[in-house]
DNA sequence: TGTACATCAGTGAACGCGCGTTCACTGATGTAC
DNA sequence: TGTACATCAGTGAACGCGCGTTCACTGATGTAC
């Protein structure tokens, strides 16, 4: 019955979405087109449709596994308090911001991903709360709910630090501003 | 010698300029195509080339001048730190949220902006340092230099904060989200 | 153990379309007489 | 005041190219005997 090992072509359709990850967090989504895409996995474009619907099919799942790969990397932080303040200040380093296709999916698409389609939006809305509930939790162990607020400023203010680091010209500036990120994410913790 | 009124030729460039700020801002910049572009201004496409050198000029161009744009509405704000207060509570509305192609050109760009050519950067650049001096010199009127670091943080958080808003697929949650901007947003200001 | 076969992941050429860009041209303008 | 003319902003068709998508096919696989 089975010809091929039975993951074989899950872990192809799993390489492509990860791939398409980096490609897109690189060049944007509407700057990646499929072909690309699929060259990047090691495959040519007419394989592409054996395993999504659409582009926009690939899309919803990229955004889906880039924020729950997210999520993942919270759990190998310090716990508590001292997890968030390293996470703030690797967020907020030079290497984040000189490479976004690594990176953090909001940093580098999260405009883009506000034009995307609905399918799209909720796969980010489902990623975005696990977020916040993560960075809620270390806030206010005893209490999470009353820092949710606290949390999606630090997040949305850590996004924003990033992406304005990475479209400045002025690369001292570029730094300064990174460090005054650290210190008003710090500000957020106390 | 002048066969046409003297400004024609730089009212149309301003139109093509001003109207290319809201598409860009609307469908993204890889999303909007010169046809299009011209279209919009109320031309067609062939005429661009007598315009700009390229597209990226034109969106050199357009930074430029959607940055210029929005530290003049600056000016229209009451004095001081009213000012501010008010500037956040418009920023974070739900109206700001849902027009995105008269609203803030980095809520809109800035992750795209991150990936253009350094004179695109450099547009952005320029502008940038304008309106951060502006929100400093409203939060700190006596030493505007010290509050530098927290109007970055305060800029970041708020176009991270409508960023995010745009991209949840959950209309209550991205409601909340915009309400609890508008909190982080005063706790900048104490 | 060796061979014929059914399966199906992946190939690569092609589709129509819109991209950014070029260019020969049109036609409204204000000027000159 | 009326007509011929030079200017030049704007037209619209065309360029080669890459887009997202389709499809007839290839060829490696594990199975069956």
């Amino acid at each position: 019955m089975v010809r091929y090992a039975q993951e074989h072509k899950q872990i192809t359709r799993q390489r492509i979405i990860e791939k398409a990850g980096q490609r897109f967090k690189q060049d944007g989504i509407d700057g990646s087109g499929v072909t690309t895409l699929m060259s990047d996995a090691g495959l040519t474009n007419g394989a592409f449709y054996a395993h999504f619907a659409s582009k926009d099919d690939l899309v919803a799942n990229v955004v889906a596994a880039e924020l729950r790969a997210q999520v993942e990397t919270y759990d190998t932080l310090r716990p508590g308090r001292q997890g968030l303040e390293d996470l703030i200040r690797e967020y907020l380093s030079p290497q984040h911001r000189d490479h976004p296709e690594i990176g953090c999916p909001s940093a580098a698409l999260l405009d883009e991903i506000g034009r995307c389609g609905e399918t799209t939006k909720q796969a980010y809305t489902d990623g975005a709360k696990a977020i916040v509930e993560e960075i809620a939790a270390r806030l206010a162990p005893e209490d999470p709910k009353s820092a949710r607020g606290k949390a999606v400023g630090l997040y949305t203010m850590m996004v924003g630090t990033l992406q304005l680091s990475r479209a400045l010209s002025d690369q001292s500036l570029a730094d300064e501003v990174l460090e005054q990120g650290i210190e008003n994410g710090l500000a957020f913790m106390r």
